[in-house]
DNA sequence: GAATATTTTAAACGATTGTTTAAAATATTC
DNA sequence: GAATATTTTAAACAATCGTTTAAAATATTC
């Protein structure tokens, strides 16, 4: 009887994502994932059918997790001002709590493109967010710089996303504890919000 | 006779490069390496004593030529902005010739921190640039926003390199062919140098 | 509680990994 | 041009890879 302890299925992909986010798919093993989990390494095949399966399994959430959240904030009825703060204050506390997730999807998607199979509907779902809309709008007024949506989307995550990307060669560089590394990223990040409103918004 | 073709090391070790690049240390066999130079496998043994010396020969290089051109524009004898522009600029161009470079040099360096044995000597030779002395006395006279050199090179960096770190994503994500990424980065690189000096730009 | 179904186990599978060997081929030396 | 040194080769090494097997342990059904 399974009453306390979780079922096996989920200790395997739990362990499994921890095991993946940190090694990649090709420096994770199936044994090392069973030694995470704690179970018999036949179990792996036993739930999931291959390594590749659960690790697609594993990658789709994680997309999702990426992508979810800062569509939600991109429809959300406030501001544009607001909202960028939202969007790159989401993608901080993203980064900061799975530092790991950004150069593991990186990492994969650009080892196996095909694997980034999500369906070009997050191409149509992000161009017709309200945030769109706000930015068609201001630039048709004069209250913002022209610019797609191309470019303001990637200026909102990669300036956060980058120094998390690249988080133990910036803190071996500037001689960062992890202490210091998190003061050092919170204020980073509080002047890519004002840096990226400077540019986009021309009058108040 | 070997006079016109190169002597085998350094084809070992140029197609070494090619196949690291492309699918990093854990995704890159021997024999991968010796069929991409067109050698017989125990050659690679021969010249370099293991895959991983051979790696980190080649990873070193690598290391060197990413942050060697930074330094030297940041060195030059030229005004900030010009300075902001051509650091973007060059990141760009190199991003654009070598597409896996930022990629393979962050994903190393998160599963094997280690290897980022770059003396402490990188700290202070970016500290004791031309570029780091304008900053303060530009802070100083007030001429520029009060913000460390911590800050503003990952800014510099960042935008152009996360682009290029997730081309296949961002190609797929946006529906782009080759030629269109090409069109966008380019005007992407252009709102890049032109955010970053008018935010830290106070007065011209 | 015997019969059945499910889960877990230890052991092994063939394939591939990085590396080594010892002989063959080629280049260099004197 | 024989002797020596260097380079290249095919073959094999033990270790590890993802996966499978068939039996043991456990849970469920009636």
């Amino acid at each position: 009887m399974k009453c306390v302890s979780e079922k096996s299925e989920d200790k395997i992909r739990e362990a499994a994502k921890r095991v993946f986010l940190k090694k990649g798919f090709d420096g994770t093993t199936s044994r090392d994932i069973a030694k995470e989990a704690d179970m018999n390494i036949a179990l792996t095949n036993y739930y999931f059918r291959s390594k590749e399966k659960l690790f697609m399994e594993i990658f789709k959430d994680l997309m999702e997790m990426y992508f979810q959240s800062i569509i939600l904030i991109l429809n959300k009825p406030i501001d544009i001002k607001t909202k960028i703060s939202e969007v790159v204050e989401n993608n901080y506390q993203m980064m900061k709590q799975e530092p790991d997730l950004v150069i593991f999807i990186m990492n994969e998607i650009h080892k196996e493109p095909e694997r980034l199979l999500v369906k070009t509907a997050l191409y149509h779902q992000l161009k017709s967010t309200l945030f769109n809309q706000q930015l068609d709008e201001g630039i048709e007024t004069g209250k913002l710089r022209p610019i797609r949506i191309e470019s303001i989307l990637p200026l909102m995550t990669s300036c956060i996303e980058f120094l998390f990307l690249g988080k133990e060669m910036h803190q071996k560089i500037f001689n960062m504890s992890d202490e210091e590394f998190e003061a050092f990223s919170e204020s980073h990040k509080d002047h890519v919000k004002a840096m990226i409103c400077n540019y986009l918004i021309l009058e108040d």
